[in-house]
RNA sequence: GGGCCGUUAGCUCAGUCGGUAGAGCAGUUGGCUUUUAACCAAUUGGUCGUGCGUUCGAAUCGCACACGGCCCA
């Protein structure tokens, strides 16, 4: 029996569980414990913006009576404290409503309906005139005063910390609002949202490991795509010119504050437009949006600003590097044999295929980025880690394509596209040389890509923005986990 | 992958030199009922992350592991 009762109730079943159980049989016992009938007409947030500036003596005059629903998170003397989905506010328990508040449990969910008065001490609220219990709550809430602290269960049980802590919800609020306004920027530019597909035959445009997973039916495997560049580009092929999607990208890399294996891009093309036309669109778009959002251009983000005001400073790579190494001169970094000399004493570890592009890339990523404080585009990639980007015209050695930085890191990666089928072959055939010799996250040839190419791709320019990195400067988070609903975690124990 | 820190009641946290496991909140019972983290009195609640070891004796010391946080690669 007792062994019974072990099967049937989860493992860390406690005293306080067992309690509000058996409050829940009473109710079961009495009829339909979860009613589903009661309709709010009012949110408590609104109530408060609209009457809270209403005297004791001009409520009572109106005599308004109002319907709200939410968990009690409050109970004690004579008042409760309903939170529902806009903010709170206080229910005042009657002298018959009294069994009722007795009865109820911190986290219940009830409906209330009742006049609204002012208090003495000049709070709104609700008096329990009729009253209902909608769902009990099983499980105790965190502390009222401290709110829920520690950050594995922040992250693992979200629900729990959405209640707690009332900022969580501001954050997640500000993290729809960004995606909101992009929508609407994107559609004010004629733009137009598509969707292209999640799972691919051939990973490709971003270099990175891919998940793999498998299609039982056709019997092959798949991959969760890294990036959807290469299908939006086929769209600009078809006709349409002007495209975005906002979606999940999925890359088989570890965890960091910075990293998810799933997060979130914008990614955009225009035709007849190039990087330089981007980089435009880009500082106005993220101007427009701090200004939006913060009510100001300057953002605060772990104690520093960042000022998206004025003009966004424009760099190449090569200048960059040797702006942020005084040490150097342009013969340090622009022949193989003297770049990898810099590189070595760098202490960043080389592999044999990495060639004078790759290496002036890992010494601007090891010297530069992180010292990219205020919003900066950097200009003039090298052709060897830009597989789908369009050569420049003076120096083939680059390509027409920028990264944006703010606080030292990537917000956002675009440029003008490589529309030469011919080229992008070639290119395709070094990544998967690339490959052959050792890195895994070098790109797959995609045939059917290029032979949309060879139909005519128009002179096209592209971009992606990371929307999890932005968030988290605008809500000042610190990690990524902050600012994604369900971070990915390592499954309990 | 490496380093440092953390894991004690449902929640937030103490726990000294190795010697019977503590507080506040919430919970239970009673009182009170216009409060603002309500208050008063009494009271329940523990696999001290897991395992192994040292010891007469381990939350405490050692080793390994798990999960998390921060930093580095």
């Amino acid at each position: 029996m007792s062994n019974e009762k072990q099967n049937d109730q989860p493992q860390d079943e406690n005293k306080l569980i067992a309690e509000r159980r058996s409050k829940l049989d009473g109710l079961r016992e009495q009829g339909q414990a979860f009613p589903n009938s009661f309709r709010p007409d009012s949110k408590a947030q609104v109530l408060q913006d609209t009457y809270g500036e209403k005297t004791k003596a001009e409520l009572e005059e109106a005599a308004l009576v109002f319907s709200v629903a939410g968990r009690i998170i409050r109970n004690r003397g004579a008042f409760m404290e309903l939170q529902d989905g806009s903010g709170r506010i206080q229910l005042y328990v009657t002298k018959e409503a009294r069994p009722f508040a007795k009865s109820l449990d911190l986290g219940d969910i009830v409906g209330v309906t009742g006049q609204l008065h002012k208090s003495g001490k000049g709070d709104l609220y609700v008096s329990l005139d009729e009253y209902q219990l909608l769902t009990k709550a099983l499980r105790p809430l965190p502390d009222k005063h401290h709110g829920l602290a520690d950050q594995e269960t922040r992250y693992r049980q979200r629900y729990v910390d959405l209640i707690a802590n009332p900022e969580v919800r501001d954050t997640f609020r500000l993290r729809s609002d960004v995606i909101t306004f992009i929508r609407s920027y994107m559609n004010g530019r004629e733009f137009m949202e598509v969707e292209t597909p999640m799972l691919h035959v051939i990973p490709g445009g971003a270099t990175a490991r891919p998940f793999v997973t498998h299609h039982n039916a056709l019997d092959i495997d798949m991959y969760l795509r890294v990036a959807p560049e290469l299908h939006l580009k086929r769209l600009v092929v078809g006709g349409f010119e002007r495209v975005y999607e906002i979606n999940r990208n999925f890359r088989n890399e570890g965890l960091s504050t910075r990293h998810n294996p799933e997060f979130t891009m914008l990614e955009f093309y225009q035709a007849y437009a190039d990087y330089r036309d981007l980089m435009d669109l880009t500082e106005d778009m993220l101007r427009k949006l701090t200004e939006e959002l913060l009510g100001s251009s300057v953002v605060n983000y772990q104690g520093n600003d960042y000022d998206f005001s004025k003009p966004f400073q424009r760099l190449s790579v090569f200048d960059s590097i040797l702006q942020f190494n005084p040490e150097l001169t342009a013969e340090h970094i622009n022949t193989l044999e003297a770049a990898t000399k810099v590189a070595e004493g760098l202490h960043i570890p080389l592999k044999d295929f990495y060639g004078l592009g790759k290496i002036q890339i890992e010494i601007f990523e090891k010297t530069v980025e992180s010292r990219l404080d205020q919003p900066t585009f950097i200009t003039e990639y090298p052709t060897e880690v830009s597989p789908l980007a369009r050569r420049n015209d003076d120096n083939p050695f680059v390509t027409d394509r920028f990264e944006f930085f703010v606080g030292g890191r990537e917000i956002a990666n675009g440029f003008s596209e490589l529309n030469d089928a011919e080229d992008q072959a070639e290119r395709f055939k070094a990544q998967v040389a690339e490959k052959d010799a050792g890195d895994d996250e070098a790109m797959h040839y995609d045939a059917d890509y290029i032979r949309a190419l060879e139909y005519g791709l128009p002179p096209t320019a592209g971009e992606g923005i990371g929307i999890d990195r932005l968030v988290m400067l605008f809500a000042d988070a610190p990690s990524i986990r902050d600012v994604l609903l369900f971070p990915h975690m390592r499954p309990e124990a």
